[in-house]
DNA sequence: ACCTGAACACCGTTCAAGT
DNA sequence: ACCTGAACACCGTTCAAGT
């Protein structure tokens, strides 16, 4: 088999997390599956700490944005945030992952970060406001890769994700309904998850426009 | 001492985790700090997980929307949206708490998504529109509540919270400026945050807002 | 009903030692 | 440079037993 690289831990680590959690991704886990010592690791990563960020690095590594958008900046800030989304919905562990890291010890994550600044900059907004919105942005977009339309829950076989849904929408129906009436009457609607990708654009449209209308409110720029 | 009930050990379990962070509230070392057997607290909670959802329940239970907002629902959803925000950051550790629990299991948290419910229910939108209204508001909510502008990280005494600023602002300037040009530049005002309470506002004014323009574009409610 | 004692199967991590 | 073995100080949880 390949050699026990940096690389290919964080991509084991990455397996067992989309599979079974990140709760399943420990050490020694991780050192059995790789079928070497769990002190083997600690070669390559100073601590487990460390082995998230580099998860965490690889995960958004995958998002390159060279050369500059050349639109307006309003279209690039939302093909940055849909890019992100986008890049964080192919791992189901991948939100968990950056909730839990340190996001400024991770430098693809700072080069995402650097070009919303630079973005943002070209809005003509106080620095002040250049910060805040490039916050917002990027907290949202890892929020809204953690709502629903696919895999809430890591490693489910397509079969089984129904019989999840099916779960959660009895667990809703149950509730008792004079306390909770209107999730009991949008039981159904809210289990079902709305049409794939309708949820993220929609919800990168709600940010980039509030943006918007914020700029123009304060001052059009 | 007091007795050992459910409520004292969420408590306790709420003052650790505020003091030293999420990850050192342990079923042992809340027993200890209970005087009393790690086994203890399996009489009153069936697992660690039950435990935290009890927490999260304590922390939004704080926040209790009774009466229905008389104004326009858009008036409804932003007191909604701010008092969440106000009532999570009172507690250091309450966003990490409400991200790590399955929300759907915690009964104040599914009152305050019944609330928001019923107030897009009167913006008059489709049912699946409702259904992801509601979701960006709560997770924007949450998102906006793990921002900056307060602790940050769990238990700092106020003196050493500069500290903690001035080694982040360290941090940010010390990086590759050919790469992160943006990051450098900004370093100061990133670390510096906003005056208190603005990047709250001005974030639930962009998430109210992005709501209004959606559904005025949408076919004008 | 409410709590304890002992035990089990796990963690992350250090440190000295091997090649 | 790269990996192993043994050991340490922790976890959550079960189960039988005490009062």
């Amino acid at each position: 088999m390949g050699k026990l690289t940096r690389e290919a831990v964080v991509e084991q680590a990455l397996e067992i997390g989309d599979a079974e959690g990140l709760q399943a991704v420990t050490i020694r886990r991780l050192a059995q599956e790789l079928g070497v010592t769990p002190m083997a690791l600690y070669w390559h990563f100073k601590n487990k700490e460390q082995l998230t960020v580099g998860m965490a690095d690889h995960l958004v590594e995958g998002f390159v944005i060279e050369g500059g958008y050349a639109g307006p900046w309003q279209e690039g800030l939302r093909e940055l945030v849909a890019g992100l989304v986008r890049v964080l919905r192919r791992h189901p562990c991948a939100v968990d992952v950056l909730v839990e890291v340190d996001q400024l010890e991770v430098p693809a994550f700072l080069r995402v970060w650097d070009t919303a600044l630079g973005l943002a900059k070209r809005g003509g907004f106080a620095q002040e406001e250049i910060c805040m919105i490039s916050q917002y942005l990027l907290q949202g977009a890892i929020a809204l890769a953690g709502g629903p339309t696919k895999h809430r829950t890591p490693g489910l076989s397509e079969r089984d994700a129904a019989e999840r849904r099916r779960l959660k929408r009895v667990r809703l129906q149950s509730v008792p309904p004079d306390v909770y009436p209107h999730i009991v009457e949008m039981a159904v609607p809210l289990t079902e998850g709305s049409p794939p990708d309708l949820y993220d654009t929609f919800g990168v449209d709600l940010l980039i426009t509030g943006i918007e209308t914020l700029s123009a409110r304060s001052g059009g720029h």
